[in-house]
DNA sequence: CAACATCATGGAAACGTTTCCAGAAAAGGG
DNA sequence: CCCTTTTCTGGAAACGTTTCCATGATGTTG
């Protein structure tokens, strides 16, 4: 019923139970004859080395602490699924919950990880605040994901792995106003928030780069929650119906925009250019399926993975790692209608 | 540098360790002088109770081991979705890992739950063997997800979450009978897998007590994979182009079924009906939107965390738990057409 | 005020490992 | 055959907690 410990194996292998240790952890030198013996006994008692007592000489857990808004959400599941791939080559094992955006729960988690003595911690943090600046006074890596919290920790530059989310949206806005759209609007992230949203202030910028000019009413903005998004499309999309694309920052807008779209009986991409960020599985599938912007989120995952658990060196004011995004081409993006087009429809 | 300890925290405070402990484990009467003084002490030295420590003297982790096939895949990262979820207020944290549903992973993962000593286990089996029968000798609570292994430990029945998948077949089947479908395609799980497919079984056993005749020819089966799954839904409505309704066991060859018929310029419904078993975020953004039974993964990670962390009470022969599915009628099922109806198209 | 119950506290023994150290056995060299 | 080197092995001390037990200080009751 209990499980067996290293002294029932070495008492059934007639051995000292350093050597059982020894056979386990595969340090130092056993004689052949008496490592057979205790094979031999810890698999008659079903013996399973306790990675808590092992933990508590080493001060190594082998394990990793993984926090996400939302497992549920497509990118982060990749993340998940990026840093699970990572942990499995490194021997590490994965803690993981869900912050679910909420600050206090965010600090309960790290709270959490830093109680299990995790060896290192993967963080997408929800932006206020930053409960996980403490890992670095404890030495315990730590690595942001996808975004870094406003106020950074005062000291050393925290590592980070994110998409290069500029680029990514610059490049959509180049392919729409290539396609000779001029009035495209901006579903982005809420203004409340504290952090300015890299993606709009990316938007804006690519706008203004081309000569096209920037204005205000073109951005609409949600908190991540298919209601939230659904709403704002509706209001830009009503509020401007001169706008012939739009550019959806994520994939809740994305879906809501496709949403709107339908209701308002606008033909895609006939009068209205859709495209996202977020490649995500849908994107293909609508119809038309969508132009988006590919985050490799799994490569953001496996990266900040190794960088958590080898506990890389600690790199002077290198900045973070950005990955490549990818513009994926489908059929949501058409020439811009002339205001004749439109009408006549 | 290094985390401060119990005994730091004793030290600074000047109390014995004893007296620290009982402050932060809850237990035992402690002055409200001294209590004050150990949590300043603790505040100055940022003093977190190592759990490995008080895991190795409890002999309880506080940790449960839950493994899917794949957090990517929609169901799987609702059910851990439930499981965050649940162990969050039951005061226990995740380890997770995907077994990509390979056997061998499979039992490295139980063996590492096992060594991580995991209060309790919580599997979606890959269905071939079943390595984790070996923690209900050792009294770890363990819960199947989502199906149980085909070949069941010996003794004691393991308990079980599972979606009503029978029920769920049967009331779409009934459905699109009801709308006059008799040639139903049937997108299943691979035959050469040792268990039977509950689900195609449901499928047949539906269909016959409707009095539709059941022709093995209608059923075509894949791997869970995007690619296994287009090529069964390819092969099998171009085979039978007399089909006038499919019905796919799951996402990924609801998705194929969408595809192809796209493809094959099948319009939906009016040429071909298609539903689904789970009701996933596109469902809703396809055009139509896909009828779909809707499995409550997050209940059930629910349900099983409740099961396996609280290791309740081992019932005797009470099979599994069901958990009801949901019929979700939306616009990709219409009234079968009359052949002539097909060969005007 | 004596006798006793109650409360607050510290010492020390576990829990299951790893690892240092020292001793024993084996192997090799002259 | 003895001495040195190498290889193998076991004892014991940590690692950071919880918890039993004993002790001293209070408070209560007759």
């Amino acid at each position: 019923m209990v499980a067996a410990t290293i002294k029932d194996v070495a008492a059934a292998a007639g051995v000292g139970i350093a050597t059982v240790s020894r056979v386990f952890s595969g340090t130092g030198a056993v004689g052949a004859a008496t490592r057979e013996r205790v094979l031999a006994a810890a698999r008659d008692l079903d013996y399973h080395p306790s990675a808590v007592g092992r933990s508590l000489k080493t001060r190594r857990t082998g394990g990793v602490g993984l926090a996400v808004p939302d497992v549920t959400d497509p990118f982060c599941a990749d993340v998940v699924a990026g840093v699970l791939d990572c942990a499995r080559t490194l021997g590490q094992h994965v803690l993981l919950d869900a912050t679910l955006g909420d600050p206090a729960r965010e600090a309960e988690i790290a709270d959490r990880f830093a109680e299990q003595r995790v060896d290192g911690v993967i963080a997408v943090p929800s932006g206020i605040g930053d409960p996980w600046s403490g890992f670095v006074r404890t030495g315990v890596p730590l690595v942001y994901v996808g975004r870094v919290p406003s106020c950074r920790d005062g000291g050393g530059t925290v590592p980070a792995v994110l998409a290069d989310d500029a680029a990514g949206i610059r490049s959509a806005v180049e392919y729409l106003v290539g396609l000779g759209h001029r009035r495209v609007g901006f579903l982005g992230a809420p203004a409340p928030g504290t952090p300015p949203d890299v993606r709009e202030d990316a938007f804006r910028a690519a706008l203004s780069a081309l000569g096209v000019p920037v204005d205000d009413d073109l951005v609409a903005r949600a908190r991540p929650t298919r209601d939230s998004a659904y709403a704002a499309a509706a209001g830009l999309l009503q509020r401007r119906s001169d706008l012939t694309a739009v550019l959806a920052s994520g994939h809740l807008p994305g879906e809501a925009a496709v949403l709107v779209a339908r209701e308002l009986d606008l033909r895609v991409p006939a009068d209205l250019s859709i495209a996202m960020v977020d490649d995500i599985a849908w994107a293909e599938l609508a119809d038309p399926p969508l132009t988006a912007v590919n985050r490799p989120a799994r490569d953001i995952g496996h990266r900040a993975c190794e960088l958590a658990a080898r506990g890389t060196v600690r790199r002077g004011p290198s900045g973070p790692v950005l990955l490549p995004t990818e513009l994926i081409v489908r059929g949501s993006c058409g020439p811009a209608p002339s205001r004749r087009d439109r009408a006549r429809h």
